[in-house]
DNA sequence: AGGTCGACCTGGCAGC
DNA sequence: TGCTGCCAGGTCGACC
């Protein structure tokens, strides 16, 4: 479900909404989600007040008065929302000392969360990239690290120790936007081409999160609302209509198991 | 080191 | 109406 726009808008809605809040009672609905054991993840939560909401790449790390962080990874359908409308996909309940709560839910149980007393412990964090939207993340560093890759440059985005955070809408949209093709393997990108990937990188990432994130299928903020950002997706999804350049068809193929959407008039 | 594939799951939708 | 097959925003591990 949700790249890194959708995560941000969530962290940035938690952020306002549970801070500071202790948690009085959590209730495990299905605990297929969790990646520490239930009693465990009660222990820790259950008394503890929210400290910080954070995010690296999709995840999203609430941090505890006790030192404990939650981590939360949404993957394609989780959604945390701030009120109490339970139904069939809820599959855990946190309710604070005043009364609000905070429900996790998730139609297709993908996602995973855990509490760690250190975040070493949450082996995923240690192997991603720079934040795409960080300093770290420049021409120099795209062009160095793609200077001997052959893969294809749009699986090499979606590869999270190249660079956290952007998923398959959003790899799509910023190579569309960058005119390059998703098939072209990363060793021949020209260090002008990979200032001009950075670049629309920002655009469209900072886009995006300023419309809340985009509303395919199952994202939803905190607040349980749609992102406005589907009405700005240039290419992805967009099988056989028009493109907004050329005019020609756009096409879908598949790489590495996923959909690619591009203009192959348009992206060389 | 790259790559592909299947697994993890549920549900919406198109086509017959 | 109901069946089948395909598709879906992520990530991991097995395998070549």
């Amino acid at each position: 479900m949700p790249e890194l726009p959708e995560v941000e808008t969530i962290r940035r809605d938690l952020q306002k909404r549970v801070l500071n809040k202790k948690i009085r009672r959590v209730n495990i609905i299905d605990s297929v989600i969790l990646r520490s054991s239930p009693a465990e993840f009660k222990k820790v939560l259950v008394g503890a007040t929210i400290r910080a909401v954070d995010r690296r790449g999709k995840a999203l790390l609430i941090t505890l008065n006790n030192g404990y962080v939650l981590a939360v990874q949404l993957m394609m359908t989780g959604q945390l929302i701030t009120d109490n409308s339970i139904d069939r996909h809820t599959r855990l309940e946190i309710v604070f000392s005043d009364g609000n709560v905070l429900l996790y839910k998730d139609q297709r149980r993908f996602g995973q969360l855990r509490v760690v007393k250190s975040l070493n412990e949450f082996k995923h964090l240690q192997d991603l990239g720079p934040e795409p939207l960080e300093k770290d993340f420049n021409p120099v560093y795209i062009a160095a690290y793609i200077k001997y890759r052959k893969r294809p440059i749009k699986t090499l985005l979606l590869d999270h120790t190249f660079v956290a955070g952007i998923g398959n809408i959003y790899a799509c949209e910023i190579l569309y936007r960058a005119r390059i093709s998703p098939l072209r393997p990363a060793c021949r990108i020209s260090k002008s081409e990979a200032a001009e990937i950075h670049e629309q990188s920002r655009v469209v990432l900072k886009e995006a999160i300023r419309h809340r994130g985009s509303s395919m299928r199952n994202y939803r903020d905190a607040a349980g609302k749609k992102g406005g950002f589907k009405k700005l997706i240039q290419v992805y999804a967009r099988e056989g209509e028009a493109c907004l350049h050329c005019d020609g068809p756009v096409k879908r193929i598949v790489q590495a198991g996923r959909s690619t959407f591009y203009c192959p008039l348009c992206q060389k």
